[in-house]
DNA sequence: GTGATCTAGGTCAGTTCCTGTCCTAGATCG
DNA sequence: CGATCTAGGACAGGAACTGACCTAGATCAC
């Protein structure tokens, strides 16, 4: 049957039943294996010198188990293991707060390439019910898109998609893509655009139906040394970012733990109180993360934080029921 | 230097190239791994044999490259890979939202195995900041302890750990865990307490300091069928869970859509408007959610929703300054 | 269409490497 | 102290791998 490639399909699988959190012995192993004992010792050895450490212990309950090393081994997961790893990155993907977005969609991007239909139908069906409290209105990221711009980007392959412009109006767009950058909560596109003849920044949840047309060309030097820095200089200047000044009462240091913000975003006032004064994407994203601190707080700026937190008491006040319950 | 082991080593390695998202030319491959073109045909060929799907394609533009198949082939990662993918199933863990919680444990406890201490490192520090705008005073999950207790669970090896119960003291237990559920927001263990000789519950986040005895016990019994169902029937008489009714002014499809709730939680009373009626966890969750969909909406059950949202409704209009903005 | 470039795969001989069967040594636990 | 496990050397037969050379078929650029 699939007698085929015994030493290598074995060494799979024998990886496959040490990245078991249990420990397995020698002569177990040999059965499920079905080799003597001699060869899964000699297979052990070959792990090792594969530079995987395998440790092992004496005695009577002793056995193999695969512990940290130097290097990652090759992971071996089952059908659901995948699905969850697939879920949980496409949620981090979507929601660029981390330092490690480019990573994540790369990750995802390797996956989805040798993810079996059945198992992408899972990831579909539960992607979509997912943590989309977030997106307060705000268009979400496609991760699937994500993943289409990280592949071109990586091979260099020029790229075609239609983009909604701030207007509205939708123009196709051919492009050689440079980089993806995760800035706040928003993922842009750095590309040279082949009709206009000069770099652009695409916003990701403007584009829709990208295309990689095959064509792969030299990479081409990008106007910055630093993508990201260039991606920022171009943003500052259309889109809207907030920079929040806030009394929050608060210990500094509860607050650093449960908003995650950078140290020098926080001046302890006193004991209880302290300022915080930090970039923020969306007033949504602001206002929720601030109020479900659960503590007394001042917000001084942007005004439209406070506006919008204006609203945001009141719609909640009504939805309480503040002038008239409902009838039983 | 490392030239044991030969053709598995290659084996692998190929495995990785092809994962990279481009078309690799057999004469490229060749070279990489050092050996004729002849041999890395029959090496792919052993792939296929091993049920991971090379894809071909020929003419001048041509090369191979790893597809979707049946089954998923062992994972080959780089260092950013797997920190993005570990602080993705760690914030995935401590916000079982989805239905596939006690995957992401699993994975997390195979992954954390083998993770090298550098990149653990990396992975505490991302994710420490991170998503922690959900624990709205409510304690958190660490992502350790349960890769602890699933390891533990999974092997049915003896646990000791410290509890704390709801009056605040703290006991030292000696258990066999049986099964981790998440339900709502929260974990739980379903395990057999060896001093009180029953079955009992534990909440995940009241557990500390867990420590595997080493000692294996032989399967018990579970006292029902279905673990989630024991856990469920066992808390609904104690902890607080609420049953949320509210008329929500927008479509049912689009609630549907960004709130990811069954379909049968949802009424569409007309085409602007629909009713919601489902479980919630904890009233902040549920309050955020509700507000986060941007639209006006009527809370009439429970009434401890209404009388949060009413406390928030004021807490975020002191916010703004409704009363008298900061003097500049 | 023609040629270039790629995959696909058969055959064959030399050689490497793997495997199972012995064997002994050392560590650990009850 | 004995049982149980890992660790590893020696050896012989056999299986499998490798490179060289060959032809066939598909695809794309010119």
């Amino acid at each position: 049957m699939d007698s085929v490639n015994t030493a290598s399909a074995r060494l799979l699988r024998l990886l496959s039943l040490l990245q078991t959190p249990r420990e397995w012995p020698g002569t177990e192993l040999a059965e499920r294996l079905e080799v003597s004992p001699r060869t899964v010792r000699r297979d052990v050895d070959r792990l090792r010198d594969l530079g995987y450490p395998v440790q092992a212990t004496m005695g009577t309950t002793g056995g193999y188990r695969l512990v940290a090393g130097k290097a990652m081994p090759p992971l071996l997961l089952d059908d659901e293991e995948v699905v969850a790893i697939a879920v949980g990155l496409r949620t981090a993907a979507s929601h660029p707060v981390d330092g490690i977005e480019e990573a994540s969609v790369r990750a995802l991007a390797k996956l989805e390439q040798v993810l079996p239909p059945r198992l992408r139908h899972r990831v579909n069906a539960l992607g979509a019910a997912t943590v989309s409290m977030f997106n307060g209105g705000e268009p979400n990221v496609d991760p699937e898109i994500l993943v289409v711009l990280a592949g071109a980007t990586t091979v260099q392959e020029r790229l075609r998609f239609a983009y909604e412009a701030a207007d509205g109006t939708s123009t196709r767009r051919l492009v050689e893509p440079c980089r993806l950058v995760a800035s706040g909560r928003r993922w842009y596109l750095l590309a040279y655009d082949n009709d206009r003849d000069d770099w652009r920044v695409f916003r990701v949840d403007r584009i829709s139906d990208p295309h990689p047309t095959g064509v792969r060309v030299p990479s081409r030097v990008p106007p910055d040394e630093d993508a990201a820095a260039f991606v920022t200089r171009k943003l500052y200047s259309s889109a809207p970012t907030y920079e929040v000044v806030a009394t929050l009462h608060l210990p500094a240091g509860e607050v650093a733990r449960r908003l995650g913000v950078p140290p020098d975003a926080l001046q302890p006032i006193n004991e209880h109180t302290c300022r915080l004064h930090g970039p923020g994407d969306t007033l949504e994203w602001l206002a929720a993360r601030l109020l479900m601190l659960g503590c007394e707080l001042e917000v001084h700026e942007p005004p439209e934080l406070r506006t919008y937190l204006n609203e945001l008491g009141t719609r909640a006040a009504r939805a309480a029921g503040g002038e008239r319950s409902v009838s039983g």
